[in-house]
DNA sequence: GACATTTTCAAATAATCATTTTAATTGTCT
DNA sequence: AGACAATTAAAATGATTATTTGAAAATGTC
């Protein structure tokens, strides 16, 4: 009938309207008559396309994971060092953390997740950790050598992981609370460069000192 | 009338039933009703004593932190060494964060307030960033020497300091997305000892790349 | 064009919530 | 005991919420 563009389905519109605010506002803060109305569609139409608002935000959940996971795969060619895959690693993750599509809507609302978690978000957070351990720990093993103590390994994880989501996590908190701009995407590079630098010193740092008592 | 212990005044009740209820449930989800119940008080209690659930609130984070500092003051004698100093900053911090007190009570309070602000915190939270940005500031300066970059500075804070709020951050959804058992009070001096570590040699590697630049 | 299916719509339902009101109770000082 | 203020109690208010309902409209199919 009209421009294709603007015929995207009540049920795209439903999705995207709710990813914004479920991002902006929270689950709970969130009412299915807001996201309606966002999205021009009738109160009745989540309930219709989606059964619930609980399946509703797990379909979110799940959309925007695949988003962040089309758009920067952590695409690891086992052939490189270490050390660049490190780096790799760690500036696709900031990408899809300051990624501007809903990409970056997935780990805002995984970090609320994490720090308030809802019985609606089934295991899609589960999964999501599983996998960015399951890169992580290979980088690691790489870079100290195979024989490193499983709980060091851990807390070299925790140490690097730390500092890339805490961007997700504070995001919010430093607009509102601070009265700070947003951070970039384009940011993601230098703060790349910066973890990767820090987390490299330290990791031999601490590797070493490990390897020293045996 | 009956035994002391038990006759805590319906205001102290409610502030520390509030706070538990708070730190479990967040803000948004938690109700008067609620709050009162475990108080063993009346619906109206909580509007007589603090005015609104806003104030209650507010209320609750001003006395959690109070306890936190009381606890575990940042007792920073300039005298020691300044690695000595990072390293008392972090265990103190993660003293408080890891307090079966009402100190841990603000952290988890503070985290759910970085990812979703809400309109009843006041200026506390931005009050209490200030305050462990002054400490840390003081810290890296020392150890990296005054003529360091202003956002260098920042982003070594920032590496620091995500390794210490991290633990806060994902304790709730540890606990609920990967069944994992709360991390004790006893952890807080082994977690120390590891980001100390980690960072100080973060920090010197980082420090030392931007001085030969110049 | 007529039928069947899908989608939209407005209104109703039932539950929950913070807050207010009004009355009863308790404690304190004279 | 009596007067007064502080506190507690129970019920009511008004607003918001997710979800359901049943009919209307739109869409697709033969």
């Amino acid at each position: 009938m009209s421009i294709a563009v603007e015929k995207k389905g009540t049920r795209q519109r439903l999705l995207e309207s709710a990813a914004a605010i479920f991002t902006e506002k929270g689950y709970a803060n969130t009412s299915v008559a807001d996201i309606c109305e966002r999205a021009g569609a009738n109160i009745a139409s989540v309930n219709y396309h989606f059964r619930s608002k609980d399946a509703l935000y797990r379909t979110v959940l799940e959309f925007t994971r695949e988003q962040a996971e089309q758009l920067y795969p952590f695409s690891l060619s086992s052939e490189d060092k270490p050390e660049v895959r490190l780096y790799q690693f760690i500036q696709a993750l900031l990408q899809r953390i300051l990624s501007r599509e809903m990409a970056g809507n997935f780990y805002i609302l995984f970090a609320k997740e994490m720090v308030e978690p809802t019985v609606a978000s089934g295991g899609i957070i589960s999964q999501a950790i599983a996998r960015h351990h399951d890169v992580m720990k290979e980088i690691i093993k790489d870079i100290c050598g195979r024989e490193i103590d499983e709980e060091l390994s851990l807390r070299l994880h925790f140490s690097i992981l730390s500092q890339c989501f805490f961007i997700s996590y504070n995001e919010k908190g430093r607009q509102h609370h601070l009265q700070k701009n947003p951070i970039q995407f384009k940011d993601a590079e230098v703060f790349a460069r910066h973890i990767a630098d820090f987390s490299l010193a330290g990791m031999r740092c601490c590797c070493s000192l490990s390897g020293d008592l045996h």
